[in-house]
DNA sequence: CGATGATTCTTCCGCAGCAAAAGTAAACCG
DNA sequence: CGGTTTACTTTTGCTGCGGAAGAATCATCG
């Protein structure tokens, strides 16, 4: 029971589908994965004495009473394992515990006074042990970290804890004895979004995070395409507006200077002498104060143009907008909305847009979705 | 011998990886497919025998005198079969005969003299019979037309012929009694090119045409991407530079005023009061006249961003630039990457840019390509 | 010039995994 | 209580694949 009996693709393709869309009858099953019935009695029979599966009691509710032979939709005992999240910032490392459908069910934050590679390890192994406790059946840790990942188990390259070619997975395995996968963090929320977020079952789907910097995940064919510039700062080389205002981080008038946290900040420093919160220039942008309301305009043009590119170019179906820089679109959405429009043909399709305020908890939860794929998929093939 | 015999999904992939990748070993195949080379024996063996492989006459060349017993490659019979491509425009329809491998082998144009549907598909069966004349063996016919098309038969909007809703592939059908395939004109180029030109083999690609307007094809997974503003003037809405020039077509500063032919005229009319041809206009930029210069570089900054922001989002790994207008490389072609460059990043993996003059008669090629693909895929589905 | 090895292709066997069809179960309906 | 409807199971047969062994065909080397 350490992994899973070894799936077969038949298996894996069932169990994927009711991990990630909930409880499905056998017929619903064979109709979305295009095989018979009598496959799926066949393919379901180990999943459920294994103890993957297990057909849901009744649904509870009433239900649609229908004629004919009730259907016994099949779910996954999402407590039957537990999986462990972490993302490292500059200064706290924030942990989650979740169920396998990736629910959150813990939480654990706890500073971070060293960057010193080892003691990082050991600091991952006591959380790990005091979230253990309370949740036995841990099946694997995924770990998010800003920065360069390669293999999905060294960090290459992370400017702000200053290291270089750390085996971050192999020091907590060899530490918590349990699967290990490191990622890039934006690309753990990306896959997380994919399996259980707003990009479910989508082909072509598109994730734009905005905080301290920016993100961006391309999904096609339900796979993340990975680029070679990921997380180095990137999207400081996207120049919206070249008259756009200049910031200490970011090309002048690019999606970093116009859009994440600190260089709006900055600006309103620059202009006004005065330092603000993220929320208090937003607030004054909606309260009519024209120098935050300039700048929060301005971002707010920039994002609709970035978003109506992505549209224009990619054609996701949905492009999800994440962070903790958001908070842009219930001020400013009108102004997304109509750039958007102002940079898209009549006829095209509405772009499917969502917006969702994440916190560091979320960024965990992405990096504990890793875990769950790597035991589903029994790889670490991304 | 009509169609062929009905070719199993094996059997398919095999055909069309040699139809696409040239003359390939039974090995070589098998290793590409994944596929036992067992197998191949099986699906190769009616291919051979339905006429549509042949074992390659011993390569022709030297070969490399290699140990062990040596390959038989496969290739198609491209004769075996031909194909017509159609171009429709607004006073010339153009027509290619190729081989199964889409190679021109015929050409033949005629005047357009009247729009009526069913005098056009006269026209077009007059030409199939002249074309057929020579070349008997024909597989299907492929028609380009620009505007919107639906389910690769019936004109659904047209405005330069000012058709609605034509079905010209049974016109064309029950005149020749052959299969037709009718798609928009960019869709043709762009299925061609992922079978037979640049895209080849590509799992993300991406066609840009400039001509007397601009077209935008994406493929990912070697499929097209379908999308319902496909060929309506789309890129009159992509705002490239909020302070560049306008023109009676595009809004201001759109990709359509600056790059299109027909606008980059307008703006030397406009500026000088004389006419002059685009090429023209490209030797004079080239030679240092100022107005002309002005307008190219613009162009060329113009089609360096559009290139970046499209290898920033949607990260194809290679960009085909084609059409009529992309004369521009050759004079700015040095503005171009520069611009490219400035909106990337610098650790991005360089853009695959490929630069293709096409003229009519290439237009009329990728329409035959979806006759061929019609019959090795056995059927209409894009 | 024959033995050896390398490489490609063919033949044959066994079986995983699927669809199709027929059978069973569990509800509702009158 | 038998008919109807829908969901699931069992059975059967077959397709199409991998794997292994063998045949073909070349280079190389003693």
């Amino acid at each position: 029971m350490t992994s899973w009996l070894p799936l077969s693709p038949g298996e894996r393709s069932v169990a994927i589908e009711v991990l990630v869309h909930g409880p499905l009858s056998r017929t619903e099953l064979a109709r979305r994965l295009r095989l018979s019935q009598g496959s799926l009695t066949r393919l379901t029979k180990p999943l459920i004495e294994s103890g993957l599966l297990v057909e849901a009691a009744d649904a509870g509710g009433p239900a649609e009473a229908r004629q004919g032979r009730p259907s016994r939709p099949l779910a996954v005992v999402a407590e039957s394992r537990s999986f462990i999240g972490f993302k490292i910032t500059e200064d706290v490392v924030y942990g989650v515990v979740t169920t396998l459908r990736s629910d959150a069910v813990a939480r654990l934050d706890r500073p971070l006074t060293t960057h010193d590679p080892g003691e990082v390890a050991d600091l991952l192994a006591e959380m790990t042990r005091e979230l253990g406790a309370r949740f036995p059946a841990l099946a694997g840790i995924g770990i998010g970290v800003g920065g360069l990942v390669r293999d999905r188990a060294v960090v290459g390259e992370s400017p702000f804890l200053r290291w270089r070619d750390v085996p971050l997975a192999e020091l907590v395995g060899e530490r918590t004895g349990l699967p290990v996968v490191v990622e890039n963090d934006v690309a753990a929320l990306v896959e997380a979004e994919t399996w259980f977020g707003a990009g479910r079952g989508l082909d072509r789907f598109v994730v734009l995070t905005i905080g301290a910097g920016i993100g961006y995940g391309l999904v096609l064919g339900g796979r993340r395409v990975p680029y070679p510039e990921e997380n180095r700062g990137f999207a400081r080389h996207w120049i919206v507006d070249r008259n756009g205002p200049l910031t200490p981080d970011g090309e002048r008038g690019s999606a970093v200077s116009l859009l994440t946290i600190p260089s709006i900040r900055y600006q309103i420093r620059a202009a006004t002498g005065h330092d603000a919160t993220y929320e208090e220039i937003l607030a004054r942008a909606a309260a009519g104060e024209p120098m935050a309301a300039r700048v929060i305009d301005e971002a707010a043009r920039a994002l609709g143009t970035l978003v109506a590119q992505i549209a224009n170019f990619a054609m996701p179906q949905k492009i999800l907008l994440a962070g903790e820089g958001v908070g842009l679109m219930d001020v400013a959405g009108d102004v997304v909305d109509a750039t958007i429009r102002a940079n898209r043909h009549p006829l095209a399709a509405p772009v499917g847009l969502e917006t969702k305020v994440s916190d560091f908890h979320d960024w965990a939860r992405g990096a504990a979705v890793l875990a769950i794929q790597v035991l589903v998929l029994g790889s670490v093939q991304g």
